[in-house]
DNA sequence: TTTTTATTCGAACATATGTACTAATATATA
DNA sequence: TATATATTAGTACATATGTTCGAATAAAAA
């Protein structure tokens, strides 16, 4: 659909604006990819706004917007008990931290660690833990967990002879079968730790 | 220095990109901050450059940015042996990460570690380390080295009697105590990892 | 008070910039 | 082949936009 040309165009708007800080004029976007009309140019950003992949602003100069998927965005911090019922309720949101959206547009959020339950996998009381509440917590990741629906932990999840466990990374804790009263959150996707 | 007038101007220009993506016309400020001259504005900006606080282009539309310290900054990652002589030298980026830049301009950049010295306080292989090249190491804190000029690592460090030491978190290696082939790079602020 | 500095306005100017139109050429499709 | 679609170029236009100059007003300093 959009051919390489629009493709090196979309590119060379990119890099303008992460270089300069606004996006190039048209003519400029003409030197930029070796183009010598502005109509040319022109032609070339209709078909990306046909594709979605940019936007403009009616006579507007430089007011070129690119639909970076790659662009950073901030997501919320819930706090502890949070993590229960209202889940992205506003009111739980305790702060934001900036992450590179990297793919799609997943559903992130972060979750300040408490306890030690997962020191042996090196996750520290205070870690924050990135949470994709869309994706599946499969055998062996770790996942974040809402215990009786209040109280939320991150486990890894383990198949034991047929059974799921919420298994913690800390000989002096013990594995917690799955039931009813354990509802998954979401798989633990990343994690920060500032010193 | 900066007038309250000033102030607004900056903020209005901050929320219209933070809003469109772009940076707003000379008489889209007029507008924004009740302004009925464009030279008013003009002369406003003018200030605010001097200040510092913003930069422009001459003659480019719209092509006004704002020296944003909360904004997100990339940062680059080196490869294991790019910690050694020429540390931040083009060829030895490997790649980059965006960190949520805090105050002051700080030299930051990111290392990958290898080995598993430090597992015991939960820094693992591949993780990554964001070290402050600019920040001193403290006694007790963890900080990036480089031994012999030509290896780099992750270690405590730490003043036992009266001698300074690297001390890994890991019982299988020894402390290093530091002596001339040791030369300290940088203070490690945050470590983030992807599961 | 006078003098200086800060702020605002209005009007005019030069041009950077987006847009429109026509035509030519290449590439694909029927 | 003929026909349609994609791409490029050239020229011209309208205006959005940054800039400059002069002057008036307000506030602060001497």
């Amino acid at each position: 659909m959009v051919s390489e040309k629009q493709k090196n165009i979309l590119n060379f708007i990119n890099i303008f604006i992460e270089k300069n800080g606004f996006a190039p004029s048209v003519r400029e976007i003409c030197q930029g990819v070796s183009l010598k009309s502005t109509s040319t140019v022109q032609y070339h950003l209709e078909k990306l706004i046909q594709s979605g992949l940019l936007q403009k602003n009616y006579k507007k100069s430089r007011a070129l917007t690119v639909n970076n998927q790659l662009s950073n965005k901030k997501i919320p911090i819930l706090g502890e008990i949070a993590a229960g019922s209202l889940l992205m309720a506003e009111e739980n949101v305790i702060g934001a931290v900036n992450y590179p959206n990297t793919d799609e547009k997943s559903d992130l959020f972060a979750l300040s660690v408490s306890g030690d339950s997962m020191i042996d996998e090196g996750i520290h009381e205070k870690d924050l833990v990135i949470i994709n509440k869309n994706e599946p917590i499969k055998n062996g990741d770790i996942g974040a967990f809402l215990i009786n629906n209040s109280e939320g932990t991150i486990k890894f999840l383990k198949n034991i002879q047929g059974k799921q466990y919420l298994v913690p990374a800390n000989k002096n804790y013990d594995k917690i079968p799955v039931n009813e009263n354990i509802q998954p959150i979401g798989k633990v996707v990343s994690l920060i730790r500032d010193m």
